[in-house]
DNA sequence: CTTAATATGATTGTTTTTGATTGTTTTTGA
DNA sequence: TCAAAAACAATCAAAAACAATCATATTAAG
């Protein structure tokens, strides 16, 4: 079998399983482990999976990856729906802050404000943006391999030299006790102060992020709004976080 | 069987499974392996489809297309022979600096230095450096809507928290009496700075380069290598600069 | 018809991929 | 804790795929 497949094999079958032994491989592909291991370690290389003793598994943060999250996208009616509300408060002559990100990224297509400045963390948004004819900024830094973002100091850095009218965030965890959480720190660091130097903020969250907590917590210290879905404001957990946040949208 | 329906046939078997071996196409047309590898390089070039070791498959719709009418350049082997040499420079854990532009991006596929940080302003590198698994940075900024690469105050910004063992330009025009020189007053700077920050500066520029002047003048204190062709070498022009420049490359 | 341009298949030597082998590290279970 | 078993990285040589070149065949143009 050849290389090109059968890597792509090895990572389709590692969206469905999220573990694989290299046993289980060897069979599926019909070739060494020598081979198999090679695969591996090409793929850990480029941040597609982790290897461990015994196999391999899935990259904790590649859940992020736009490609990967489409796919699996049973909840991507439900991003546009708020993607679209999201992209609705841009108005003309202001300058927001959009984060990387999947459902972020759904915005740029129903953004119809005029004359606006985007400054944006996700290198995926960027040619979308130009497209649109959007006048677009890119955070400067490290970029990271499985969702190309921009991460770290420099991108912080940068980021400090703006001011901005509106910010827009996705966010993994949303918790009553535990706040605003994501998987990466330093992608929290990003989003914590992106929160601060934006006059509004608004979070993207679809229903299965409520009663999810990660490792990395953003806080908050000025009023955000969470926009939110028809699915959401019918269900239960929205009662629940209604007296804790502030909610827009959830109705057509 | 005629070239152009053998390509056809390539195409849409390929439309149909996104991948073939080279052994399948060869029994499916009934012609030999140096004639497919023929035309997989040609639908290649033309970017119907990616040549993979053993086959070809479809080309992975990536997030920001190169130019294509850079690739399809008439001095694409002249570019190619010189971003090459280029690559060859870059050794083990150094950190380099690649400049925007079509003839450094030529350069990624023929780094083969391992541990290496890269630093680029030029938006379609990135990916390319992603994909070699190399560590990737961008600078932050303005992104200019024709050629995909980072422009202004915060690029400097953030180009002046790096130091590099090594700094790769594009130029547009080399002039013996008006030196290094190039449309874009922004990206000028950018690269004067860049050379600066560098312990070694190569300038790329295939033979059409020489003898141009355009608007903005990138100015050099520090010694510069400008890296040439087969056939700058070859030509009169050489003989000319070679008093003012130093060269490297050029013969195989 | 002759000549130039292109297309083809065979041959060359080189690079890449691969599976086996080696000895080392990690895991497991007594 | 220890020893056996499994998994591992590193190295090697064979095999497959490759690019480059050549001579021949085919086509197109003058």
């Amino acid at each position: 079998m050849i290389t090109e497949k059968r890597q792509e094999l090895i990572l389709t079958e590692l969206s469905k399983k999220d573990f694989l032994t290299l046993q289980e491989l060897i069979e599926r592909t019909g070739c060494s482990a020598s081979t198999i291991r090679r695969d591996l370690s090409k793929l850990q290389k480029v941040g597609k999976l982790k290897r461990v003793h015994g196999g391999a598994m899935l990259n904790d943060s590649s859940i992020l990856e736009p490609n990967l999250a489409d796919k699996r996208g049973t909840n991507l009616k439900e991003k546009q729906e708020i993607a679209r509300l999201a992209a609705l408060e841009i108005e003309d002559n202001e300058c927001v802050f959009i984060d990387a990100g999947s459902t972020t990224l759904e915005m740029i297509p129903y953004i119809s404000a005029q004359n606006i400045v985007v400054v944006t963390s996700g290198l995926t948004h960027v040619e979308e943006l130009i497209k649109q004819g959007i006048r677009t900024f890119i955070l400067g830094g490290e970029i990271k391999s499985t969702t190309y973002a921009t991460v770290g100091a420099s991108a912080l850095e940068t980021l400090k030299s703006y001011r901005f009218d509106k910010v827009f965030l996705g966010m993994n965890g949303i918790d009553i006790k535990y706040g605003l959480t994501t998987p990466d720190e330093q992608e929290a660091i990003i989003k914590k102060y992106a929160i601060h130097l934006g006059t509004n903020a608004y979070i993207l969250a679809d229903h299965d992020k409520y009663d999810k907590v990660y490792f990395a917590h953003v806080p908050v210290e000025t009023q955000v709004s969470i926009v939110t879905s028809k699915k959401v404001k019918e269900s239960d957990i929205f009662k629940k976080y209604t007296e804790h946040y502030t909610f827009i949208g959830g109705t057509r």
